[in-house]
RNA sequence: GGCGGGUUGCCCGAGCGGCCAAUGGGAGUGGACUGUAAAUCCAUCGCGAAAGCUACGAAGGUUCGAAUCCUUCACCCGCCA
C-alpha cells in the first residue's frame, strides 16, 4: 500500500501535498484515515467532485480506511468562491441535497466491508451532526479563538473577493473555519489524519492542518488534485454550459457518454490517467493510438466506455454504446429495426411532436433550441435535420414519412446534438 | 453617522436625452475543414414570421422621446467619523 502516492501521482491526480516525506511515511506505516468533504450545493456531484470520488475509491483499495463527509452545516454556509457571493439553500433545500449525495456515493465506496478490495469499510458522516448541537459563543470561543484574521484574509478566495466590489460576507468568511473544525473532528474521534480536496481548496484544508496542530499538537497531511482544464486552460465538465452530473437523472447516461467521447485528442490520456483503471502499458498504447491513427479514437472510446461502467454500470453502458452506433453509425436511421430505434430513443432527449407541425416548432418541443427564432436560425445555418435529412425550408412542417416506425423522429441540430420526437396523435 | 463612487445582456465592459435591443471582447450556437477532436475562417447570438413586445438594480417622475436627467428605496465599494 506504500506506493499509492506513487500511483497517483503517475496519473496526475496529485497537485500538492503537505510534507510528503512524511506523508509517505505515514501512508507506509499502515491503514491511515483520511477524509473528503463534498458540500450539497446541487442534488448530485458533478464531474469535478468525482476526481476526489475516485481518489478516495483508490485510497480505499489501498487499505486505508476512507471516510466521505457531506456538508450538512457548510452547505448552509457557503464555500467563499473567488467571483461572488453565493446565493444561500434553504435548510430544507440542504438536506434533500445531502440525503441524495449520501446515496450517490454509496456505489462508489465500500461501506459494508464486503468488498475484498477493501480492507476498511468506509464511513459516511455528515458535518452538520456536531456542527447543529454547537453554539455560537462556544463555537467563537473554542474554534475562533485559534484563527488570526490576518492568516485568513490571505487566502486566496477571500483576498480576491476582498479586492472586488461585492466584498465578502461574515458568513462565508467564516466557512474556513467550519472546514477546519469538521478535520479535527474526524482527527478526535476517528482518528483521520489526512484531507484530500481539489487543488482550490488549499487554503480551507490548510486550516484544519493548523488548527489540529494548534490544539492537538499533531501533524496532520494534505493532498489536494489538480484543477481538470482543457488544452485551453477551459474546466472540463460542462457541457453546453450544463454540468456533467454524475446522476442519471441530472444527466442521462448517453449524454455522459457522448461528453467523453467528445474529448479533445490533447486531453484524453490525462483523464484516462486520472479516471480509469488501466494500468501504466495499456494507457501507453492508447496514447500510441492517439499520436498514430487520431481518427479512430480509440482513447476516447476507452475513456467515455471506462466511465459510464463506473457510474452508470455497465448495462447502462451497452446500452449507451448501442445507441450511438445507431444514432451515429453509418446506416441510415430510417433502416434501424423497431428494437434498435426504441433503445436508441430511450437515451435520448424526447418530447411530443405531430404531423403537421412546422419544424420549428418541433425543434422547440423536444428542447434541441430555445426558441423558434433559434429554430429558423439552425434551419438557415444548415444545421438542423430530420432522421438524417438536412433541413432546407424553414417553413417545412413534419409529415407521416417522418416518423421512424410510425412513432418517432429524429431531430437533430448541429453534429452531436440530437432528440427525439415522439409522435403525438389528437 | 457623514462624504464620494458604483449596480448594463451568460461574463467582462462601453454608452451618459433621440441614430440603443444597446460598441467591443470572451463564452455560447451553427457552418466550412476533419475524426461526433483541436486550431482556423465565416455566420449568428432577448422574445416574436412580422407588426411589435420585454430589457440597462427596484419603484415612481420630468420629457414628444430616458440605459442616459430627477426623487425614493435596495445592495455593493471606498474614504472619513
Amino acid at each position: 500500500m506504500s506506493d499509492i502516492l506513487d500511483e497517483l501521482q503517475w496519473r496526475g491526480a496529485v497537485a500538492q501535498t503537505t510534507d510528503e516525506a512524511a506523508l509517505r511515511e505515514a501512508l507506509a506505516a499502515g491503514p491511515i484515515t483520511l477524509y473528503c468533504g463534498f458540500d450539497p450545493t446541487a442534488p448530485s456531484l458533478h464531474f469535478g467532485n468525482f476526481v476526489q470520488l475516485v481518489a478516495l475509491r483508490r485510497f480505499q483499495r489501498a487499505g486505508h480506511k476512507v471516510i466521505c463527509l457531506v456538508g450538512g452545516s457548510t452547505g448552509l454556509i457557503g464555500d467563499p468562491k473567488p467571483t461572488s457571493e453565493r446565493l444561500m439553500k434553504t435548510k430544507e433545500q440542504t438536506a434533500a441535497n445531502v440525503a441524495r449525495i449520501k446515496e450517490l456515493v454509496r456505489p462508489f465506496l465500500d461501506f459494508e466491508g464486503t468488498d475484498p478490495a477493501c480492507a476498511h469499510p468506509a464511513v459516511m458522516v455528515d458535518n452538520l451532526d456536531w456542527t447543529a448541537p454547537l453554539s455560537a459563543l462556544d463555537f467563537l470561543r473554542d474554534v475562533g479563538k485559534h484563527f488570526r484574521v490576518n492568516q485568513m484574509v490571505k487566502k486566496d478566495a477571500i483576498a480576491a473577493r476582498l479586492e472586488s466590489q461585492e466584498g465578502i460576507s461574515f458568513t462565508e468568511f467564516s466557512y474556513q473555519l467550519l472546514q477546519a473544525l469538521d478535520f479535527l473532528e474526524l482527527y478526535r474521534h476517528h482518528g483521520c489524519t489526512m484531507q484530500i480536496g481539489g487543488s482550490d481548496q488549499w487554503g480551507n484544508l490548510t486550516a484544519g492542518v493548523d488548527l489540529i496542530h494548534k490544539v492537538e499538537g499533531a501533524d496532520v497531511h494534505l493532498m489536494t488534485s489538480p484543477l481538470l482544464t482543457d488544452a485551453s486552460g477551459v474546466k472540463f465538465g460542462k457541457s453546453e454550459g450544463n454540468a456533467i452530473w454524475l446522476s442519471a437523472d441530472m444527466t442521462s447516461p448517453y449524454a455522459f457518454y457522448q461528453y467523453f467521447l467528445n474529448i479533445e485528442d490533447a486531453s484524453v490520456i490525462t483523464l484516462l490517467k486520472v479516471f480509469s483503471d488501466r494500468g501504466q502499458e495499456d494507457i501507453a498504447e492508447l496514447e500510441r493510438q492517439v499520436a498514430e491513427e487520431p481518427f479512430r479514437r480509440a482513447a476516447q472510446k476507452a475513456l467515455a466506455g471506462d466511465m459510464v461502467t463506473l457510474v452508470h454500470g455497465s448495462e447502462a453502458y451497452a446500452a449507451v454504446l448501442a445507441a450511438s452506433e445507431a444514432l451515429f453509425g453509418r446506416g441510415d436511421l430510417r433502416s434501424l429495426d423497431a428494437d434498435t430505434l426504441r433503445d436508441a430513443v430511450a437515451e435520448l432527449p424526447t418530447g411530443p411532436v405531430a404531423v403537421g407541425m412546422p419544424i420549428t416548432e418541433a425543434l422547440v418541443a423536444v428542447g434541441l433550441v430555445e426558441s423558434r427564432n433559434a429554430a429558423r436560425r439552425a434551419i438557415a445555418d444548415g444545421g438542423a435535420s430530420v432522421n438524417g435529412t438536412k433541413v432546407s425550408d424553414a417553413e417545412s412542417v413534419l409529415t407521416e414519412e417522418d416518423f421512424l416506425h410510425g412513432e418517432v423522429a429524429i431531430l437533430r441540430r448541429g453534429r452531436k446534438a440530437m432528440a427525439a420526437g415522439r409522435r403525438e396523435r389528437s
